[in-house]
DNA sequence: ACTATTAAGGTCAAAGAAAGTCAAAGTCAA
DNA sequence: TTGACTTTGACTTTCTTTGACCTTAATAGT
């Protein structure tokens, strides 16, 4: 078995019942016997939104890596468009779903308006090279995160 | 935990409905077994003026530091973090922003929740010259709709 | 009053402790 | 035998902790 598989299969076992977990990039590498930038390439790989997790991390003394995982109930619809939402997302595109999720009452009228300012195209001011990719990162992770 | 993070979290504690507190730097460091200088570097990452804080302190025999709670109604103050966030943020000032109106009652977990994760470095996947700019972009916006 | 001593707090840079990035090298199945 | 996935490691960035040295204020002794 891959070593990749075994790190993920062993993060997976450390959510029992608890919703998110916290670790230590160095240690479990340590664990493991591999270079710490395996776990990088590990939660890369395998912890991505379209894969129902969230996951931030603080560099520094005391840092960590902590892995939330999407609350199952009452989500299949949100897991469903976040499957759906590509690598890149345009603004139109968005704010369909949004408003799919808003008539569905599956998110409220104020989830729908932080969503929708926080992915429109005046508030993302990168070169458009960027925004698509970059509108689709925030609209996947804002979604995994919502109760 | 780190003990910059529980400094701050007893330094919170202090203020219990009061609006200012006065601590003895040298015994704060000793309670919690560290060097004085640590104190300042609590002070000064999380009790900022930007953050809502006044900080004045007196040297020499009888010295202390003071903290003042920035006294101002819960609707102007998420005006008062708007105007106090500049053309560009760093993740840890948002995240001492999001807690701060956290704790004023502000703003309701949930929404903190989701600037969070709209304004995390994991999310906003672009160069990193254009991050600050654009995490203090999308943090104002959202701010501006939950007045 | 004047000075020395002591009791605070302030500053800044170096060292330490994590995590992140990126590309090269390796593996393996189609 | 090529292309996707994985492993590795050198280098970078971020945040925290520590300590040596500095400044300011109160006060005790003259």
């Amino acid at each position: 078995m891959r070593m990749s598989d075994m790190i993920e299969e062993f993060i997976k076992e450390l959510f029992d019942e608890k919703d998110y977990i916290e670790i230590q990039r160095n240690d479990l590498a340590e664990q493991f016997n591999c270079v710490p930038s395996q776990i990088n390439y590990v939660i890369s790989t395998r912890f991505k939104p379209a894969q129902g997790y969230y996951v931030e991390s603080k560099r520094g003394g005391g840092g960590h890596i902590t892995i939330k995982k999407m609350n199952i109930k009452k989500s299949d619809y949100i897991m469903h468009v976040i499957e759906s939402v590509d690598k890149e997302i345009t603004s139109q595109e968005v704010d369909i779903f949004i408003s799919n999720l808003l008539s569905y009452d599956v998110i409220t009228e104020e989830q729908a308006k932080l969503l929708k300012v926080a992915t429109s195209d005046n508030v993302l001011i990168v070169p458009s090279g960027y925004r698509d990719l970059l509108r689709a990162s925030i609209f996947k992770n804002m979604l995994i995160n919502l109760v």
